[in-house]
DNA sequence: AGGTCGGCCTGGCAGC
DNA sequence: TGCTGCCAGGCCGACC
């Protein structure tokens, strides 16, 4: 079996979608759809399963390609089949005889014309998957969800500050929308603010020029070291323990609450900003003065 | 209209 | 020990 992804450490975000593009593409394009086997209605819904497959089987797979965290398959005559792992998706790439319909979670099956199967696999169902006719329509589906894709050029300090202007929100919430910038989930948006010394509690549009600066090299830098970490993990996927440490070695301050900040020592917090388990660094990136009278901790009430 | 919050979903685990 | 219930969070839709 070739593992694609992984989800057993944190949630597939914009490098771990990447890396599933990166090493399915090979496997998938140019082949063809033999069937599209949706076996949890839940994955397409409201759309039906077969409304699925018959748009998708016996086309052929054009593209792979990624969008924030969607999976874009792009099949002959404008067909896009959209995939979106959300909280637990994985994907596997396996032939044949490793493919069995008892497998734990198997939401959906893409048998290819070379016998092997691609498989949606989902613990949690929230994973979805959309088929959409046209260019135009996966345009606008994508527009009306995602803004700017970190890792291009399109990425400059002047677009960021555009976006920031004005705005009241918390930085954390503004990085966790997708509609401003696309694919930043929680563990990226904590290590770009720690990088970036940046409180996740600080207002948007009170950011100095060069915090912004600071912040859009600080994204790029921890979506970019997301993506060599996957890497680096993928090969010796099989090896849990191989995989759990160097996945989590990366990162400087998610997940780290109780540990010392790597850069002045001070015991890393958790706190809650955007609904969201947040971590910070509270010498790094000083709380904001407005916020300081609010509630001080999240879900923690140990404070060393 | 921009911002906030609950619902979706289930494995894992804290707490009784 | 075994059960209950809460937590995790990306995205969407309801609400203010």
């Amino acid at each position: 079996m070739t593992p694609v992804g992984s989800t057993l450490l944190g949630v597939p975000e914009l490098p771990e979608v990447e890396t599933v593009r990166t090493q399915l593409a090979p496997a998938v394009e140019g082949r063809t759809v033999e069937a599209l086997e949706v076996r949890d209605p839940l994955w397409c819904s409201p759309a039906a399963p077969a409304e699925l497959a018959a748009a998708v089987n016996g086309r052929r797979v054009e593209r792979l390609a990624r969008r924030g965290k969607y999976l874009i398959w792009t099949l002959r005559e404008e067909v896009h089949l959209v995939m979106h792992l959300r909280m637990t998706g994985n994907l596997l790439l396996v032939d044949a005889d490793e493919d069995s319909d008892e497998r734990s979670y198997l939401r959906v099956r893409v048998r290819l014309d070379d016998g092997r199967r691609v498989l949606f696999v989902d613990p949690r169902r929230f994973g979805t998957g959309i088929v959409l006719l046209g260019d135009a329509a996966l345009a606008d589906y994508l527009a009306a969800r995602l803004g700017i894709e970190p890792l291009t050029p399109e990425f400059s300090v002047d677009a960021l500050r555009a976006l920031a202007k004005g705005r009241r929100t918390p930085i954390k919430a503004f990085l966790l929308d997708q509609r401003r910038i696309a694919g930043v989930g929680n563990i990226y948006a904590d290590e770009a603010l720690f990088r970036a010394r940046i409180h996740p509690f600080r207002e948007t549009g009170t950011l100095k020029p060069r915090q912004l600066a600071a912040l859009r090299d600080a994204v790029v830098e921890s979506l970019a070291l997301g993506i060599d970490s996957r890497g680096a993990t993928i090969d010796d996927f099989r090896d849990i323990d191989g995989a759990r440490g160097s996945f989590q070695d990366a990162f400087l301050v998610h997940r780290r609450e109780g540990e010392p900040c790597p850069v002045c020592g001070r015991t890393i917090r958790k706190l809650r900003a955007a609904g969201r388990g947040t971590y910070v660094c509270e010498r790094c990136q000083p709380r904001p003065r407005a916020a300081r009278r609010a509630a001080p901790s999240g879900t923690s009430s140990k404070v060393a």
